[in-house]
DNA sequence: CAGGATTTGATAGACGTCTATCAAAATTCG
DNA sequence: CGAATTTTGATAGACGTCTATCAAATCCTG
């Protein structure tokens, strides 16, 4: 009934071959004749012959050493990644993988630069790391290319570099989707979108910007896009003040951080009036507070936690020299009030 | 700097006690000492033993033998998860899993019970259904429980019966999302809402539907409900035919199956008029074209991908006894045209 | 067909865990 | 205290793969 999967003995016998030979096959050792290559792979096929990479991993004493750099600072979304990527590591021992999760201060390239040219070093097997799309981060990841460490990008991308894949959405279709929801919101109506940035020159706010706008059309309004630099008392500070000036606002998209800013302003707004609808991005304690308590419509989530699955995934895969599965971007994800997940045990956590 | 990580002898050689006891306490055998087993317990903690699953298995030779049982029929939600599983089973053989994808008669509850109780005969380690919600399925499930055969239900709950874990979306919550979005597109206007379902004894669509109601609000108008049997041909005509009588219609909520009936129906009206909202469920090749071409607005999808691998995950946890993780239910994804994920490689070959 | 190169076979040890056995030591109990 | 019982130690073989070595067989080439 159930029968032992066959192994790479019986593949030599079933070949007529010796397991030196068979295993010099499957392991693409020279010194092999090609009729016997031939038999070898014949006898895989026809017994349907699989690796058994529990006994491979043993014998090699295979240790998968990874680092993630992410940027420091106190900002929500980081923080989860990093819980999550912790998390991770703890559930991957068992797996004889280890993750070295380290940071630097956000915005400091030189930082960043200098801390991968340490990585390089150091003896490992892959880095992920959430870069700034910057001349001198292409280099170090060059650098570590060079080394033949391969480089994964999270979140942020740095598309002109030798990194073997990027982990994270696509912010244009970001953009785009909430546009969709902003039409949808104001049922075939316009109105005038009130549009928050960390900076116009951060691109991954400026492409969500972009993308919104492609979709709304001509006929809705923009009014002059404010730039929070993600720190949430200048956030709360500016949009009040834009609020207080262009009352015709019907909507307000945050498209970078320093959102609590942006929800205590809203706590505080007098109730009898109609709020505008407000978009924004990360699924974070306070927005989804927020959320949950009906001051926000939609937050945009780009699921970290498939994030770093995903980034386990493509280092060790890269770390084998196979093939990548699933390269298709991060889909951006839609929260209303009704589908939110429910909250994580670690989520608590992080919450206490 | 990079150290091999402790072994079992390790851990035996710190507690001061034989490679033997150490076995003894961590795989639970009885003859030792409340003592010895005190000393492994604080080596292992104080050297950070993980065992190494890969020797484990080896070792037993362990081999999970899992069976998933799907309905039959041309539903293309099921093809996909059809699809889903035969690609993780390729993918699992690598890791001993093995996955006999089984299909029975859909809403056959007779057949599904006689396949269930042939497994029951079958040396398993698992199986996942997609029960109906019925007394004997029920029983069926205590069956294979009995023959300590752990059980997880699949997009389809049977809450009442001894199964371990339900792997799905919670529809109440699915309807309640596309309540919030139906009040979203009307912009704070009221509408009329046609609803569509297979059948409204279908507990699943009844509960999309009442979590719709819940939140759409007492001042919303809903038309009387269309029982399409989840046949296309069926839909289309229903739902023509109420569109013709009911010019007040301003969304319709399909609840259920036969979509392709729909969307035929909404490819062939009048382009010039404007055409209801459409909010429907599962992202299968009609409905994302439709979404694609415009002629719908949402779908919300239960990412199969996602729950394959939930039932995979939670079978082989089961299987080795060990605690379940994520336990949370799957969220409901919405999908506007904007966030359509790219098509991977098997949805094409299933559209081929 | 001799000499050299290439291909093949046989085999041994390692990886870390599991299972099992047997004898030695420590503990309990009458 | 001696006998019965419980706890420990030592160790061996298995799981399937990888690496390595060495000798034997086969293949070229002149």
């Amino acid at each position: 009934m159930t029968r032992r999967p066959p192994t790479l003995s019986d593949v030599a016998r079933c070949a007529g071959v010796s397991y030196a030979t068979a295993d010099r096959v499957v392991n693409g050792r020279a010194g092999v004749s090609e009729k016997a290559a031939r038999n070898v792979h014949a006898a895989i096929e026809a017994l349907g012959y699989v690796r058994n990479v529990a006994a491979a991993n043993l014998s090699q004493q295979r240790l998968y050493r990874f680092a993630i750099v992410l940027p420091s600072g106190s900002n929500a979304f980081f923080r989860r990644v990093q819980a999550l990527f912790a998390e991770a590591a703890a559930r991957l021992l068992s797996d004889r993988i280890s993750l070295s999760v380290e940071s630097v201060e956000a915005f400091d390239a030189e930082a960043l630069t200098a801390r991968m040219a340490a990585l390089a070093e150091s003896r490992l097997d892959g880095v992920a790391v959430v870069a700034s799309d910057d001349a001198r981060t292409a280099s170090a990841i060059a650098a570590l290319r060079a080394r033949d460490i391969p480089v994964v990008t999270l979140v942020s991308d740095v598309p002109g570099s030798q990194r073997n894949a990027y982990v994270g959405i696509d912010n244009v279709v970001a953009g785009r989707t909430v546009g969709r929801l902003i039409r949808m919101a104001h049922g075939g109506r316009n109105g005038r979108v009130l549009p928050v940035v960390g900076a116009l020159s951060a691109r991954d706010h400026a492409e969500r910007l972009s993308g919104m706008r492609e979709v709304i059309g001509d006929t809705f309004e923009i009014a002059p896009v404010v730039e929070g630099r993600d720190r949430f008392e200048l956030v709360e500070a500016l949009v009040g003040q834009a609020l207080a000036e262009d009352p015709a606002i019907t909507t307000i998209y945050s498209a970078g951080a320093g959102n609590a800013g942006l929800v205590r302003l809203l706590e505080a707004l007098p109730p009898d009036v109609a709020r505008p609808y407000v978009f924004l991005h990360e699924l974070v304690p306070h927005s989804r507070r927020a959320l949950e308590e009906g001051r926000i419509d939609v937050i945009i989530d780009q699921r970290p936690e498939e994030e770093v699955a995903r980034v386990v995934e493509h280092l060790t895969l890269l770390a084998d020299r196979r093939e990548l599965v699933r390269t298709d971007p991060i889909v951006p994800t839609i929260f209303v009030r009704e589908n939110l997940p429910q909250v994580q045990a670690d989520a608590l956590e992080q919450a206490g």
